[in-house]
DNA sequence: TTGTATGCGTTATCAG
DNA sequence: CTGATAACGCATACAA
């Protein structure tokens, strides 16, 4: 691979001059610039990206830290930091996180390495501590899906008890008062604030979510699926069904399913996430829209900003709400 | 950020000593490395991957290509690449390309500004020679799902036409003769490549597919409808029906049910890819399974290889099959 | 307008 | 066992 010193000397010039021209810097002569840009053609000359970020200490690249490629929310995150990354040309270094607090410290120890300034990282595993030390080192470190008390200003996340009570709020409205949960075993907050909003806008309504209601499953179809069978065997009676995402809302709808039960008409469930499959599972989900892609937009232009030292921009709140998007797995219960 | 020369001062002891324990470098006093250890965890000293590859002329890092994050197939691909790099201890750097030539051709440009050495591509639209020259010049690229005659020892592919064939076998001993089939309407080789193998087939067998039973549409789920609809309008008898991609196929069987049309009693229909979306649909998805993610690893440790300069593995061949996954979208011809 | 020289953080080659 | 020192490819202050 050709360097500034191949140009130079193929064009008599110094690398300075080279230099230059590659930067489009100022006061180089028409002619040698003309021809420096040729012979850079010639030659298939490239800056080299390392070499330049040594000198001018600064990182042409974007981070991003997500548990895995191939669920599809995290996809969605992953591609609006691309998003972003092509916009200001620059490079998208991706790190998987897994579930696990030691890869998670591992992906985002690389990102450090490669000096990558600007990042923002999806972690569910490391401590709150640990992540704001960290972040206190990276001015350019922003968090996603998770609030952090001392650093909130770093954080883009979503109001997760807010989205359980308009899921809540939903299946009340449509006249349903025996509710059940299909949640995440996990043990991250984001299941148990969901469940807490559930609560406490039934509460709020007088109708109550018994304990034996809520079932526990791995946060995918199967563990939906799982869950909800469990929960039938109960023999308890409800017309509505909240889960934790869609995925495990699939597991659930097949579950019913299997089971003789009509979804709307026996049982209303509705999801939460509204990632691709909620569209094409049958019937299709209603669910709580969280708008991930968007938030992980706005979560890089903040890291950049931050690196950037600019201005800090219009971020009038970092939290935020989930929304209904109603399709076909739920209605009223009157329809039963 | 720390640099050596911060740690070399504080131990009081020179860089090179420094870089010999980072580097787990022979012939370091017990003392003074465990002292020099102490001190780089006190300081939080990273070393700078950059530096270490400008001086090193070596990249610890593992480019990818691909059209876009939120197709479920890319994101296998990536996922099996982002496995590798995981496994080396490398930075995965990925870089979409959407669905352009100069887009795909910017992707690449980044990785190699970042001297990316080993890299695997995904490329529709470059042309094959623009691709072979970049090749010739780049001894760690290899590409994926792309056949490019002049280097077939870089490229991993997948037999499409084998795959159409598969596809028409399967009908076909299920006892179905009349056809149709839904595809994609971009210009790139697969869908051509699919059909041609499942005329072939059919031919063998004696059977024919009329023209006008081929309908063409974007290759996602609204087309796949679409394109069904256009299919029924014209009134032509089928009982079969061979999708081009599994997003295609859930159209399909969406049009088919809302024209009253049973799947699979009045008619089958088989997908292309065992995307996840397979099992999620109803009835599930019979489909050829594209073995994706272990191609990626595969491709990713062809391209390591490449670099390494390791003697060329047991890659005995590029060239992957698919195979059938029957599920419920199928059935035999008598049923109906 | 152009060239020279220095340094960015590392590794590696030589001497001690 | 350890320390100078010369690269690596590039940007830039300072000269010319």
């Amino acid at each position: 691979m050709p360097t500034i010193k191949d140009v130079a000397k193929e064009a008599g010039v110094s690398i300075a001059t080279v230099s230059r021209v590659v930067n489009n810097g100022p006061k180089v002569g028409d002619a040698t610039r003309a021809r420096v840009l040729q012979i850079m053609q010639d030659i298939g000359y490239r800056p080299n990206a390392n070499a330049r970020a040594l000198v001018m200490q600064k990182e042409a690249s974007l981070g991003v830290v997500i548990p895995e490629l191939t669920d599809p929310f995290y996809a969605s995150l992953a591609s609006g930091v691309d998003t972003v990354a092509r916009q200001h040309n620059m490079q998208l270094l991706l790190s998987t996180g897994l579930i696990e607090a030691s890869t998670e410290r591992a992906a985002i120890e690389l990102l450090l390495q490669r000096r990558c300034d600007a990042m923002i990282v999806h972690s569910k595993f490391m401590s709150d501590d640990e992540l704001t030390e960290l972040a206190v080192a990276t001015p350019g470190m922003v968090f996603i899906n998770r609030y952090l008390p001392d650093i909130p200003e770093r954080c883009i996340w979503l109001d997760n008890i807010a989205g359980g009570k308009l899921a809540a709020r939903h299946l009340l409205v449509n006249g349903h008062t025996n509710l059940a949960c299909i949640t995440s075993d996990y043990s991250i907050d984001d299941p148990m604030l969901r469940l807490q909003g559930f609560k406490e806008e039934l509460g709020e309504a007088g109708v109550s979510l018994r304990e034996e209601a809520i079932e526990y499953g791995a946060p995918g179809q199967l563990g939906g699926e799982l869950a909800t069978q469990a929960l039938l065997a109960k023999n308890i009676p409800f017309t509505g069904i909240f889960a934790y995402n869609d995925s495990m809302a699939a597991g659930v709808i097949k579950a019913l399913h299997d089971a003789g039960l009509k979804v709307p008409q026996d049982v209303s469930v509705v999801g939460f996430d509204d990632v691709l499959l909620s569209r094409y599972v049958r019937p299709q989900l209603s669910t709580m829209r969280y708008p991930i892609e968007r938030m992980a937009i706005n979560a890089a232009e903040l890291a950049l900003s931050l690196v950037g030292g600019h201005p800090s921009e219009l971020h009038s709140t970092n939290k935020y709400l989930p929304t209904l998007v109603k399709r076909e797995s739920s209605s009223n219960a009157s329809l039963s």
